[in-house]
DNA sequence: CATGAATGAGCATTCATTCAT
DNA sequence: AATGAATGAATGCTCATTCAT
């Protein structure tokens, strides 16, 4: 909104631009750091700052509110994962495919733990400010596990297909998330075991 | 803390603590209802007071402060949870035991949605004031669903079981939630079959 | 809005409204004095506050922001303006009545200056906050004043009475805020004096 | 204060301060749409210069403050009213001449009410910013006025003659102001007719 | 001359908590 | 056992002002 254009890449004009853009980069990098561990609401805006070492009203600045600089931050957030599961869904061997990407999803969660947690905490909150955001992620992560899942084994009903994405979704967030919290010995192998086993082939009797 | 703890049920006395203990599930009551849906920061104590039909000061009176409430309210809720699970744990058939108990969980979290939601935004917040009372119930629940999988598949290192119960667990609380938020259609025995799959017999090969 | 209404007078149960009452005397009192002098917007919460005693958040407890607070000022010096005025307005001599009125509110404009000064500030202001009410009380103000000017001469068209009960309205607020900032020296008489050659007895010719 | 002083028009140099007049009356005219209505304390120095098309820099290059800003609007506007009542002073029918003062100023008062509506505001205000101005324009009308009244009627006391004009003053501001927010409808020729009765010729017993 | 990103002091408002009744 | 008026520390946000370009 209050977030002007970037002139295109050229000399002089660019100057200020990239300014911006440093700025905003240093707060989304301060955020990350510190917004998931505590929580939207019990971090400050003030704190934001300091970490990021800009003033307060360059927070207002570039974004207008914190609700605002939250939103954008799950948005950049979003974007890294999906571009990095993307990368892996068009292995040819489907299950390796699904496996990669699982692993991959704990790789991320384990270097964005507060991105991780702002999430999770926030993706099925009917309340949310965040919802239309949070909801078209959480859209665009089961679609891409369902295609996954589905090249697996693609008979059955799609909505056992989309429920079965969900499932392998859950799983894999929870063992990220209990891998920072809980479990930080878990190894990342065994995780991806535990989630593939969601898409064993059949047992024939 | 300043909870005075309530004489055996007689008569004469047992009339005052009654009257807390209606305050106290007034209060539980009210809660449950609106901070799962908006946060147990975004709540006011005000509101809380409210939404039960007391005063603010009955809230400190009875619990000493916010955070006290929240706690208490967490571990009732966890309670009943694990009430529920308990019974199903010794069903002879171990596929059986455990299909009931995802069935027991999803009913369980359809029935008291703030209170899941609650628990997802604050289990793996490594900050949250109520680390405790979460992690003990996030391990009783974890330890319940890992003996019901061992039941079922005893082979395999003790870390895999835990991996896969928290699988498992993970699994049915994002379908539990996600039929809250975004599949009411979806039916509960779907949801019992996607997360069984993951302890499906193996394939002979 | 969110004041409550006190409950009649009696022993007891009377304490606790009266000190809600007592509080906002003092900010009433406190407010007149300063905020006039300064105007709204540059004087704090705080400021105001402190002036009468009290803290910050009882402003807030009892008046919900800084504008409604002004807001129930603005009724309240103007209760006491009407109150003073009305009581004068049926003497027997029409003549009298009036300069009486005028005389009065010289002296209203004199022992409330803030209370004028906010008022003359903001009464023409197409925006301000407490239009409605500063619009009611010109209103009754001016009606009052046609009243008693139509006493005196009632010959002429409806309009222009309120046109002149306007001009005599304008003619005693500027003097009594001129006495105030530039004439302290002038006397009450000769303002009213002036103000009343605008009903002089006409000349025959 | 930093406002560099132009140099005499001529060719070439003259470029740049023609450019600088431009971008002030911009300004002056931005500033007296939106200032008079919403107060100036409640406008900004990034809406001012939104309004005139310049941007925020432009206003400090120009004038070094907010608040100089508004000190030179107000010299501005009061210089425009001087200069048109100080063209009919000198009318040899002393009657008239007061009657086309007062018709002028609310005139004056309907073109820039904005600027009116500031004044009025800001007149009587004892800890104004713009006090001298505001009290210097003030004193230049109240001479004004008072050399026409003195013409009409000069006998009686210097201070009755000054208590007289501000009483003129004072009733064709109201009328000036009112007929801006309550009476759009009301005549100028009402108004001039009303405040020219505290002049009319005195009744012989 | 002009710009606009950045700043930080200042402010209105919120809310958990206290305590006299 | 309960109440609600009062508190004040904490916080999101505003906005006049600066300055590098």
């Amino acid at each position: 909104m209050s977030t002007p254009e970037r002139a295109p890449a050229q000399a002089g004009p660019t100057l200020r631009p990239a300014r911006t853009e440093a700025t905003r980069h240093k707060l989304f990098a301060a955020s990350m750091e510190i917004i998931g561990e505590r929580g939207p609401h019990s971090v400050t805006v003030e704190e934001i700052a300091a970490a990021a070492g800009v003033s307060k009203g360059s927070v207002y600045y570039n974004f207008g509110s914190k609700s605002e600089m939250i939103g954008q931050l799950l948005r950049f957030g979003g974007d890294i994962l999906m571009d990095r599961l993307g990368r892996l869904a068009d292995r040819p061997d489907p299950r390796q495919a699904l496996a990669a990407m699982v692993g991959e999803a704990l790789d991320f969660l384990d270097e964005y733990p507060s991105f991780a947690q702002l999430w999770v905490s926030e993706m099925w909150h009917s309340a949310s400010e965040w919802r239309p955001t949070l909801s078209r992620m959480r859209g665009e992560v089961i679609d891409l596990v369902r295609a996954a899942v589905t090249r697996i084994d693609p008979s059955g009903p799609d909505e056992d297909l989309d429920t079965l994405a969900t499932a392998v979704f859950g799983a894999t967030l929870a063992l990220g998330r209990d891998r920072h919290s809980f479990h930080p010995e878990r190894s990342r192998d065994a995780c991806v075991r535990a989630v593939m086993r969601s898409v064993a082939p059949a047992a024939r009797p």
